[in-house]
DNA sequence: TCACCGTCCGTACACCGTACAGAAACGGCC
DNA sequence: GGCCGTTTCTGTACGGTGTACGGACGGTGA
């Protein structure tokens, strides 16, 4: 029995039924320990959540050598961390933006989208400032799959399920909902639902953001 | 002793010590009330913490006729609904994305957002696409505000008392600091910490998103 | 063999949300 | 007024959380 194994029970209780359920009894009793055992390996809670965050992001390794092209550099780095994620919903809780020394892996990851930039001659601020915004748009929808996660577990649904419920009711009190939210109920009708789940609004956003770099970087959207 | 009361402690205990501060008990305490003499006015705490939502919502309204311009009038919006995060830090945390039925007020934000981009030709879908992105945008940077009042709690220090505090501690290891996170100290020392609070995030980010919309609607930056 | 010391973990405390049952207050009827 | 049924109120208790603390146990040196 080990720190890791002791990580990695916690990271998967974690993983499949929201942060809400990884509590020190419930590894104990995963691992056959009694209770305070678990302090034999681990000396609090908040420790053990670092060492959770710290465990996940050793996962994914950025490439040594970026994509050509900044837009795509950036794109994958996005992409690869909204895979961690998606795996770890818990993941962004844990992390705080404006205390970044708590997270050094997130650090090597702010190095390595400004190193990105530094290449396309960005000066330092600007490197900050839009590695931070890019990271800070992952970040923020990340922390929306861990409430998707706890909602499901709340009520047994997932989000497009529910949704489908929900429209009977909704479609019940369509006269209202059409003319308070006459735009809102037409986007509704004639889009599929899963063109709106998280999936698809990082995908959205990250391609909105990207072109807004782009501007900032004095070149077209095409990067 | 009405709802309304009760919801109101609740807001303001929320708002000034986090929502982990926030418990049934407390608001009785407050109110000199039996503990379960609470659940006269509330059916249950989640009840409740929909209609602290609800309630803060209230606060603000957006105005009938939206600036002239769509970049003023999304930047208007965003900058309200900023307002109302930075009052009440734990609103993010109540509002589901996925769920929006469970945030009627959430709803009519998204309304009129789409009734912008609706005046300047932008079809059904893409309406409800570049309003999640900006509804998005403000929602996730306002979840980093909760984790920030309870980091404040927890270490007594503001994010800058506590960096300045460690940078000393960096300073001391920074030549692996720098050697590791070369980019990253060097724009730490040339930029002011004020640079990088959750406000001056939330600009520099609004700016890149709506240039990135601007692209989208095939217009210059400038709205 | 015995004493000492370090490791381990059962118990306990202060919190949480809230189910439940008993007490108290109120209303209607004789 | 006296009595009973009903509703309203709230104290107690349960199962959960993190973890401080002290007693029990095992190993080691004298």
């Amino acid at each position: 029995m080990t720190v890791t194994e002791v990580v990695a029970t916690a990271v998967r209780i974690a993983d499949t039924e929201g942060m809400t359920a990884m509590s020190i009894r419930r590894i104990a009793s995963e691992l056959g320990l009694p209770t305070m055992a678990v302090y034999r390996f681990v000396p609090s809670k908040d420790r053990l959540v670092t060492l959770m965050t710290d465990r996940v992001f050793g996962e994914t390794t950025l490439p040594r050598r970026p994509p050509a092209g900044w837009r795509a550099a950036l794109e994958h780095a996005a992409r690869l961390q909204w895979g961690l994620h998606r795996r770890h919903p818990w993941l962004a809780g844990t992390m705080s933006f404006t205390r970044p020394v708590l997270a050094p892996e997130g650090m090597r990851w702010t190095e390595w989208l400004m190193a990105v930039l530094d290449d396309e001659g960005v000066g330092p601020t600007e490197q900050l400032q839009l590695a931070m915004t890019v990271a800070g748009f992952v970040h923020g929808m990340g922390a929306k799959l861990e409430t998707e996660l706890e909602d499901e577990q709340h009520t047994g649904m997932s989000a497009a399920e529910w949704m489908a419920q929900r429209e009977a009711a909704f479609a019940a009190a369509a006269g209202r909902a059409g003319e308070r939210f006459p735009r809102l109920t037409r986007a509704a009708d004639v889009t599929d639902d899963s063109e709106f789940d998280l999936d698809a609004l990082f995908e959205i956003g990250l391609g909105i953001v990207l072109d807004g770099i782009a501007v900032r970087l004095g070149r077209g959207a095409g990067g």
